[in-house]
DNA sequence: ATTAAATTTTAGACAAAGCTAAAAATTTGT
DNA sequence: ACAAATTTTTAGCTTTGTCTAAAATTTAAT
């Protein structure tokens, strides 16, 4: 497998929303900064090798053995993130283009032995599930943080109102993306928020909290 | 650059060894496990971009941005062969090939957070200095163990018998390639030696150590 | 139901990196 | 010194992955 193919299925399995839907032509170029009529040389080759289910003009989808494969890749591409934040002090958005690369070195000694080094990480930095060796893991989703239940645990992955006066607040608050967010308690008088971030609780209003996005996995 | 000239650039600066002494076109393609066609080809592209002196039927040297890449490569691979080695339990034999791709990511903050968080080691697991950001290393060279000075400290990198006597007695001994050692001190009866291996003092004679390889730095 | 617009595929070219076979230059042996 | 052997380069082809422009197909609009 080529790199190019690799980022190709990669982009094929994101694009189908983690289920296995239909993508066209148009969205992986898009997703890839490439041309269509790349993509349809590229497909076409795919399919040959019996990676992708495609059928001209109506879209392209992953096989078993691709999706297999882009879990593969995936699992890889995060576990590297996780290295690079965890042991060498990356921060949340440096680490994407790096491990764009990393994912694509070829060694199951290597990623079987990162795996074990990390501590079997089951999220990623962006709060993304990593999937196992064989292939499972935990659906997420993105939820805003005054609509969870309290004990929820997720990774703060985003802000809804993105205005400078909020995100000094927050930075004030010593709340950032990429933090990993325990909701212990709420308020029943004004809805407001007992979490623990970064290893303390804090009290937060339910203001803050409905502009803060947090990934939830399982 | 990409993949493939950077490999290139190494193996000339191999070939070159550490020197910048003059290569041959056929040494370049012995080494690279391809032909000396293409080596032409790629001497000639890597000439017009700056990175080598060629001159046609005389042979290739490198120039000194040629040198620099090269030691930046060097680089690169020897610290992903001790980060392997030292955090994922990967042995002495085992880090090679795994290196040879890893040297190609492009990331210099990945770079330097590695070395940092490895403790700026000096040398790799096989003996071999470990060039500094700015492209300085100190000269390693092999020596029989017998032959080398009390206070010396270097890997052991091979055996000079390898008949199977020898290497079962190295084994109950728990003398592996690739392990640190220090010369304590030097018997003047018999020319046996007390080193320290594995943190440990042991007791060789000389006949062991007139067998074993050491790669010395500086 | 046609026509227009958008999407997708094909045809033809190009750059990178490799190969084989043939030609050119250098080195070696006598 | 000169023929033979060796080394190196060139010429011509192939594969991978990309692109532009043109053709084909599907979708949307009137
Ligand atoms: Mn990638
Ligand atoms: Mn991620
Ligand atoms: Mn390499
Ligand atoms: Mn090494």
């Amino acid at each position: 497998m080529t790199l190019s193919e690799e980022d190709y299925i990669k982009a094929i399995y994101h694009l189908g929303k983690n289920e296995n839907t239909t993508v066209s032509t148009n969205a992986i170029a898009d997703r890839m900064d490439t041309k269509p009529s790349s993509v349809s040389d590229m497909v076409r080759k795919l399919s040959e090798k019996g990676i992708v289910n495609y059928r001209k003009y109506k879209g392209v989808s992953l096989t078993g053995t691709g999706i297999k494969t882009a879990l593969a890749l995936v699992r890889k591409h995060r576990l590297w993130e996780v290295f690079l934040v965890d042991k060498l002090n990356f921060s949340w958005d440096e680490v994407h283009e790096v491990a764009e690369q990393l994912e694509h070195i070829k060694s199951e000694k290597l990623v079987d032995g990162l795996d074990k080094y990390l501590g079997h990480p089951e999220v990623d930095p962006h709060g993304d599930p990593i999937p196992s060796k064989k292939g499972e893991f935990k659906k997420s989703i993105k939820k805003l943080l005054n609509e969870v239940p309290i004990g929820t645990k997720g990774v703060c992955v985003g802000v809804k109102d993105s205005s400078p006066p909020f995100l000094k607040f927050l930075d004030k608050k010593q709340i950032s993306l990429g933090d990993t967010i325990l909701v212990l308690d709420k308020e029943e008088f004004d809805a407001s928020l007992h979490i623990k971030i970064k290893g303390k609780g804090i009290h937060i209003s339910n203001q803050i909290a409905a502009n803060l996005y947090l990934k939830i996995t399982e």
